[in-house]
DNA sequence: TCTACGGTCTGTAGCAACTACAGACTCAAG
DNA sequence: CTTGAGTCTGTAGTTGCTACAGACCGTAGA
């Protein structure tokens, strides 16, 4: 299986793969003539890649999942500590983003009732604390 | 005013004062000596680049604000449509990271449970679909 | 005046996680 | 045998910094 195939299949783009095998990520597949030649375990393993990703994993904490993802009786505990950590990460994030949202959309509408001789966003950037 | 005065008042660290200079976000100071010698506006600036920053603003959204900043009056629309497309960037990613933390809230308490053979986390990303 | 020392200078390289080429090559179909 | 889509390698760009190395500057104390 040819690498423009991998990527229909995965939804990783064909760079992208490639960038993998270069750091590491994944192994380089044997040869077919010139080409990449893939089977069906890279297909798997690029899809826990691009899960893993969505889900905001780091390709650091995805390269440690996939070690530990071969004797996941044995590994839970660690995988799970990988996945807690990873979640109060995001929630750190999204609670900031929060924030920014909040900020932001006062500021925009205070902009909108335009009971303000200056240019409130510009305003509340300069500041004077 | 020596940069490291610069860089204690307004929150910017050193070389993040000078990467600014170098990508034109601000102008470069003139030099008392060989040493660059800012001024009250420099740290306005920057405090200004700062918020901005804080508030997620790209250096190029930066870099406009600055440009429209002078003229608030002029300008309100043109800032207040960048801080619009901005805070809808921002909500767009909240709800990403909103989706991702349930995703992972729900993986990481299927561990606490144990009604398992196998570690939900590696089940998950494997996936079959 | 010499010297030590902290701050500053320039220039370059690194980070994450890709993405985007250029320019060469390959391989199967017509 | 040629065409053309796909693939190859290698390198450079992206964003917003950060982290040096190695040189230099300027001032305070001896």
């Amino acid at each position: 299986m040819k690498i423009g195939e991998v990527s229909k299949q995965t939804g990783c783009n064909i760079e992208t793969i490639r960038y993998y095998e270069r750091i590491g990520v994944i192994e380089p597949p044997p040869r077919k003539g010139a080409y990449r030649d893939y089977g069906p375990s890279d297909i798997e393993r690029l899809r826990f890649i691009r899960r893993a990703r969505e889900l905001g994993f780091s390709l650091e904490e995805v390269q440690a999942l996939l070690d530990l993802a071969p004797r996941p009786q044995k590994n839970c505990d660690r995988v799970q500590s990988i996945a807690e950590q990873h979640l109060s990460n995001v929630r750190t994030k999204l609670a900031d983003l929060k924030r920014m949202e909040i900020a932001l959309a006062t500021l925009v509408k205070r902009c909108g009732t335009r009971n303000h001789d200056r240019c409130p966003v510009v305003e509340s950037l300069t500041g004077n604390d």
